[in-house]
DNA sequence: TCTATTGGTTGGAGCGCTCTAATGCTGTAG
DNA sequence: CTACAGCATTAGAGCGCTCCAACCAATAGA
């Protein structure tokens, strides 16, 4: 249970531990020869360099902390891939660590993270306040996703959410439907533009926007749709806030006897990997989730090695992906 | 973006960096006095301590390192879920890392993750050779997690899959199905178990097994049934390898215009998120993920700690969650 | 021949912390 | 008044590494 240190190949190589330093970094100032020694040496010994060690005497980190509020959920996970092809293509690796969706714990997470004192920090939708998060970008580079920021010390990258559900709205309403309702993500990140974009788009068709209370869950889209269908306000389409509502909203609408899309068409957003599920098949809107990653990675690498200061706020462009749950309208009338 | 050290608290407060180091650790041989002193100068300059530093001198880490396989995959989170609790009660953090299911990838997290030198290791469905696995394993306490091994020196946790296929099996015969297919998971970790539990309990019941060959992806469970239904010989009820596979065989059933469970009744394995949706409600096995987790974390934490070296087994017991993809025989005959 | 220059190599200080052994300081017993 | 605990505090070495300045040939230029 012990490693051998960069004294012991030095010794067994017959150099000093400078040059082994020199060797492990691939410095070019090296002789041929003493570098095969070296490695050979560091090889026989199972050698490996202890990256602790080593950053804090350089008091450089090739390592980015990545925080992700909730690992449960499929869409970050496309997001950390992006970000870990930028950075291992730059030579970085990368720690992740979660919050659970609970600020407490989420804080603790970020404690835990600037403690390794990584390059910098990608947080994945916190939830934790906005001085937590200007307190860590005091100490490193930080890029936001899917969570936007007025602070000018940290970058963003979000999708358009107006751009996304007026996508949703166009697509309906080239259908044939007037009737569409939006069921809402309350509170949740990123609600509010889509709920700007869905009044905005229904507004632009001349036609009356409906804005459903509903939360980011399946139950909440069931239950959202069990209400309309009592006050029998039920319209012809439904723009849900993410998949998981609206895979709910199919299920209610189903249980109530009625067919998707042939009676009312759904559509969802996110494009999870639920949604491309054969037995779901929903029509959805798409954010480039793995760009996301590459773009966050991108910005902080850009801070980190080229010392940029001024804040990058990127807005993706989501895309409309049609699938089997939208249809012109025609069941009811 | 310069982080105070201990000697800027110490500085601060009047006092030795020794007794800063002493506060900070929380040691009972510090006068009340001048602990309030240090805290109260730590607070003000806003010093949180440096955790490479402080494991590099200790020679000791709180750290335990997490390798997931796959994180698109929410069974690993809620086995995340159950590491993180132990850990956190210990006073341990967690960093994970991630391979992405390629060996590759998942060596260089492997290496990634011991550069940080944690006190232990938990890989998650490690697809690495068992050679990685144990050379990792001579410079610190590993466990594996959905992966069995014969090496003395690690510690694994596993569900025992012949019980859960046994109790998937007894259900549909209790049912009243004599004819029962298990679509395979073929090379997949834990498929062998869950084969020869279906095969034991069919034999048990005095029925004949049918074994057919599948994966675990719902576009493989729904060409296994295509497959079946073109033979003409479609049972009465299938079980599934895992939650996915059994999605993609309702649809290809439903497709085929036959009814989930009317005429044919289908169980998961897993119970996935994705089962519990009101949509999918699919009957499946549960696997105690969080309790994999707490086993994980404290097998390697009773390593760390306690010196344990003989290795420990978890063979976990699954149950059977019943919801509405299950029936007694009838729609066909 | 002597001085520069270049390329390879090395000693030693120091990154922020822990830990051991030694220190100073009280208070109590002899 | 000395001796000696017993406690709180501190100096200093060292964890494994990087980095700087210094060093040492060997070669080139004058």
């Amino acid at each position: 249970m012990v490693r051998p240190t960069m004294e012991d190949v030095a010794l067994r190589a017959g150099v000093s531990r400078a040059l082994v330093s020199l060797v492990m970094r691939n410095s070019p100032k090296v002789s041929e020869a003493r570098r095969t020694a070296v490695l050979k040496a560091a090889e026989e010994l199972g050698y490996s360099p202890h990256a602790m060690a080593r950053s804090l005497a350089s008091r450089t980190s090739t390592v980015l902390g990545v925080m992700v509020s909730d690992l449960h959920n499929a869409f970050f996970a496309e997001v950390v891939d992006g970000i870990d092809e930028v950075a291992r293509e730059q030579g970085f690796d990368i720690i992740i660590n979660t919050g659970g969706r609970s600020p407490t714990r989420e804080r603790r997470a970020l404690e835990s993270l600037l403690s390794f004192r990584p390059g910098g920090l990608v947080l994945l939708s916190p939830v934790v306040p906005a001085t937590a998060i200007s307190k860590a970008a005091e100490q490193l580079p930080v890029v936001l996703v899917a969570r936007s920021s007025r602070a000018s010390t940290v970058d963003t990258v979000n999708d358009d959410g107006e751009v996304g559900a007026r996508l949703a709205v166009d697509h309906l309403v080239s259908l044939g439907h007037r009737r569409i309702a939006h069921l809402d993500g309350g509170e949740g990140t990123q609600a509010g533009p889509r709920r700007r974009g869905y009044v905005a788009a229904m507004e632009a068709h001349g036609l009356v926007p409906q804005v459903v209370p509903s939360e980011y869950t399946d139950a909440a889209g069931a239950r959202a749709i069990r209400g309309l269908l009592e006050e029998d306000a039920l319209p012809t389409a439904v723009l849900s806030c993410n998949d998981f509502n609206a895979v709910g909203a199919i299920s209610a609408l189903e249980d109530a006897g009625l067919r998707v899309p042939a009676d009312v068409s759904v559509v969802g957003y996110d494009n999870t990997s639920l949604a491309a599920l054969r037995h779901v098949s929903l029509t959805t809107i798409d954010q480039p989730r793995a760009e996301f990653g590459r773009l966050a990675a991108s910005a902080l690498l850009q801070r980190v090695r080229e010392g940029r200061t001024e804040p990058v706020r990127h807005l993706l462009t989501p895309s409309l992906v049609v699938r089997t749950t939208t249809a012109p309208p025609g069941g009811l009338r």
